[in-house]
DNA sequence: TACTATAATTGTACCGGTACAATTAATCAA
DNA sequence: TTGATTAATTGTACCGGTACAATTATAGTA
């Protein structure tokens, strides 16, 4: 783990062990420096970290402050999307319907950037919070990049899998997102009545090198899914 | 402007006018430093702004890469929420309902931080987007921020107002959304029926210094709302 | 040809420094 | 006490540098 990662995961469990609140003020620049035995600019670099998840906000002339007071029962929108899987205290669980190696349609082939004679891996599960219906999730995994995939590890996390399993990591992501209504297959996987409303989700994950390696369509629970997003500033 | 900003705009530029696509290489870090005369701190800064707003991705041993291929007709969400209102060659216009000085609700009161007792100016418009109806707006503003406001400033952009007229620059925000169903009132105002579907963001704006000024609830129409969230990396 | 080892390329981590702008605290005048 | 001026605090911009890790190109070997 890099210096500055470690550093940034440190000063977020201070605010956490010191239950700081919404505004309150962290040691400075300085201090931190000295305590954490780095220079300035790794310090900055942690900060800038924290700043982009939406930890902390920094105010030069002032200091730092705490920034982060999600509403309860919402969920962060990327937290649910592969990127880490924390749920704060909530367990997540899988019913996998599907998973088989089949040619994608021209428009999953479109997503992925590869042609419809290439493999691909389709899985199809519903996913719960807390037991309770959370969403219905189609996606397609490039084969040539994820060779093997199983109904145990599709049941766990198969972003932990990729990363850790095949030493790949992934790099960015592109979302797309709208709302609709549920048709009847959708409703009965989800425990509503067609026609309802629904939030569907589309995102490419492409690797570091810009690869992408899956695509998958989510269709949310409206009932059960809320999320927060932070953004930060007219630059961000 | 500061300088990496300039770079990272000019970098941006130089995409556009080469038509440079997905995956396409830019030039190496040392010619950006030579080209533009600054040292390679400035010139990663410009680098680091452009990949978190999905305009690029670096990958280290390789190159600088173009990555922005956003879907026709899906807005980037922040693009919506007052930050930067370029909405490509859309135009948007609005329709203001309500521009008044009143007296918080205990949830509006919460939400910004302030008193009950305190001031706030309420405005309440419609949103429309090439003429087409996008949302319906109902926004607050802390009086003691905002001090003046009226029919002209809000039909027009009130950030640029509040940026440029008050200097008090906007620092981050915080959105919560969730998808629902219309109730009637909403529904005549988007021009569609009684428990159609829709998505809500609430959003909290905050100034540099952290203290809100802003919360407006958001209601969408969902034939015409689609939206790009393009996010980085596991530890973005 | 195909595979492997080596070298060149190229971005990232980290250091340490100077100058400066925004904020806040201290000082002074009315 | 109030208001303005000045000084101290504190983060940010920018410089220039070294070391390194990931990628890609090259050379070497079977």
């Amino acid at each position: 783990m890099l210096k500055y990662q470690q550093i940034a995961a440190e000063i977020e469990q201070y605010i956490n062990d010191q239950d700081l609140k919404q505004g309150d003020k962290l040691p400075v620049l300085e201090q931190l420096m000295s305590q954490y035995g780095v220079s300035k600019s790794t310090v900055t670099k942690a900060l800038e970290l924290l700043e982009r998840r939406g930890v902390i906000f920094q105010l030069r002339g002032s200091g730092i402050f705490v920034r982060r007071h999600n509403r309860p029962g919402y969920m962060s929108l990327f937290s649910t999307q592969g990127f880490k899987n924390n749920l704060g205290d909530r367990v997540l669980t899988s019913d996998v319907l599907d998973v088989s190696i089949t040619k994608p349609s021209e428009d999953v082939a479109r997503n992925l950037g590869i042609d419809v004679a290439d493999d691909v891996y389709r899985v199809e599960r519903i996913r719960y919070v807390d037991g309770e219906v959370f969403c219905y999730e189609e996606s397609y995994y490039v084969k040539a990049i994820v060779p093997y995939l199983n109904r145990e590890i599709v049941a766990d996390s198969i972003f932990d899998y990729v990363q850790s399993a095949l030493g790949v990591t992934i790099g960015f992501s592109d979302m797309y997102m709208q709302v609709g209504r549920l048709n009847e297959t959708e409703a009965g996987y989800l425990g509503l009545k067609m026609d309802d409303p629904t939030l569907r989700i589309e995102t490419i994950f492409h690797l570091t090198n810009g690869k992408p390696f899956d695509y998958s369509r989510i269709t949310y629970h409206y009932e059960h899914s809320q999320f927060v997003v932070q953004a930060n500033g007219p630059y961000m």
